[in-house]
DNA sequence: TCGGAGCGATAGGTTATAGCTATTACCATT
DNA sequence: AATGGTAATAGCTATAACCTATCGCTCCGA
């Protein structure tokens, strides 16, 4: 049996004569009664009850009909379906991001992304960005939101920026240079402070990266804590161990005895990535990162301070 | 799109491999190649991501696998189905019975039926026999059961005896042929008793032929009424009002103040009988017939006394 | 009672296409 | 560089879907 066997079965059983069925398949009768034949062959069952002068369902024809008519808008509705996840209008997409992600860029991105993709079903996995990488590497997620960028270089990822923050300050509020100005300062400012570092573990980039832009700034910094989430660090500014650089977006953490001062001269920028396998050629991936990218420019003109 | 490009996809999806899958399909490499880029084209999709060292599936080629899948074993399943209806052992059968059926044969034959041919589907439905013809006529049911006969004999109607049953005489418990003898008596025997008859709407064949019997059987009934369900004509007889004839089974109803007793010599049978449309092809029908055929003759020498 | 109209089935030729074989092009591994 | 595996391509063959022409049947109106 194929599915042109069921097609010109329905169109007969529709109406009840092989002519008029024949033209509306824009075929020849003879072809249609052959066919339709050999599908009463095929299957073993008379399908049709046909004398000279009318052509009627007998009761396994009836049920069969209900079949083909099934098969054939089943057959429409998954080659339908196929077409939009190729075109990256359904289908499952699934993201790993870093936790520091979760209460920034993530929801607005998803907010967008739901709205103008809402067939595509989205899983979540919040996960550190070594953990992603492995994850990517394996088939077991699609995209990695990422901050920065990765510890080393990996071929097979396609790395893009989707979002860019300045860097802010945090000085106990009664230190003096808290008191000068709440403009932006630049990063050589703190060269005589002593520097609050989240965990290694949870910043295996921005650590780094924080003592590289130092380095560049012209110092070396005094590095004197180097462990906990960022709200802890925060907590120790507060009582006034020292100072540390985070992204913009923590500055909406509002905390007692701590003052937040954008850097400057030079600005430097900390960039949201994504990450992703070359060769995955999950559609939706590429809506994904464009509206992240999109979401992100609109978050950098109105977070960054 | 054919049930073909379904099968060879799902055997390409199921391999990976191409040579493989047409080793599996009794078919060339190229021929396999072919088709599955057919099929690509024609859904519109890229179904496989393929170079000279591995074929995996693309996301939509994923969705659109499950579908193939489905839609094969769908296909299978209802050329089943159509299977088992032409050879009756499934689909729906419509049944009209008469009244007094009901308490009768009737449940015995459904019984067996559902036990033999569980799966088709039975719809009841209580009418007279006039109905019945215009019923099975208008193809609203597939057949009719009934007592004795029809009034006119329409050629297109199929009628079978399926089962036979003796006449027994309800007699008042007081009157002399009762205390006579509990066997068989010659209908004659009642040839000087008043005759109560049921309604004549509700036996438009039974009533006739009980004259005729009597007839037969050299006199001339006096019928001093002719209304009534059996029931209520037991009722009468017990007041003593007359005699009546009946098929056995209602001396089953065992009512005070009447006797029951078999007719003999000649012995009359009254009969039961299916009515189908000859050309009504309906496998499930033959059957029908044939239980009630065989639960009918085990009735016959249960019931009849 | 006899055509005529309409039906599906049949016969026979044509054409499209699924399938074949042989080969190529590509890549990974040795 | 050679080998062995892959899928794709080229060109041919054979199957079968399709066509036209015709038949045989039944119903229906003249």
């Amino acid at each position: 049996m194929e599915l042109r066997h069921a097609r010109y079965f329905v169109a007969v059983a529709e109406e009840l004569n092989f002519r008029r069925a024949a033209e509306r398949l824009h075929l020849a009768q003879p072809s249609l009664s052959t066919q339709i034949r050999q599908l009463e062959q095929d299957v073993g069952v008379k399908l049709l009850e046909r004398d000279s002068h009318k052509v009627e369902l007998t009761p396994a024809g009836r049920s069969f009909l209900e079949g083909c008519r099934r098969l054939l808008q089943d057959a429409d509705d998954f080659s339908r379906t196929a077409r939009r996840i190729a075109g990256g209008e359904s289908g499952p997409l699934s993201i790993g991001f870093v936790p520091s992600l979760a209460h920034g860029l993530l929801p607005s991105v998803l907010r967008l992304f739901r709205k103008r993709f809402p067939d595509v079903q989205l899983f979540l996995n919040e996960m550190d960005s070594t953990a992603q990488i492995e994850q990517i590497a394996g088939h077991r997620i699609d995209l990695g939101f990422i901050g920065l960028g990765l510890p080393k270089d990996i071929p097979e990822l396609e790395i893009v920026a989707v979002a860019e923050e300045r860097l802010v300050a945090a000085i106990p509020q009664d230190h003096p240079i808290a008191h000068k100005s709440r403009k932006a300062i630049p990063l050589k400012a703190l060269a005589d402070e002593p520097f609050l570092l989240g965990s290694r573990v949870n910043a295996p980039v921005f650590n780094p990266w924080i003592i590289v832009l130092c380095q560049q700034a012209g110092f070396q910094p005094l590095v004197v804590q180097e462990s906990g989430q960022p709200i802890t660090v925060l907590n120790y500014v507060a009582a006034g161990l020292g100072v540390t650089i985070l992204p913009a977006q923590f500055s909406r953490l509002v905390t007692a005895g701590v003052c937040f001062i954008p850097l400057a001269r030079p600005t430097p920028r900390y960039r949201y990535c994504t990450a992703r396998l070359r060769n995955n050629h999950n559609p939706a991936l590429a809506h994904f990162i464009g509206i992240a990218r999109e979401v992100g420019d609109l978050d950098a003109r109105k977070h960054i301070l």
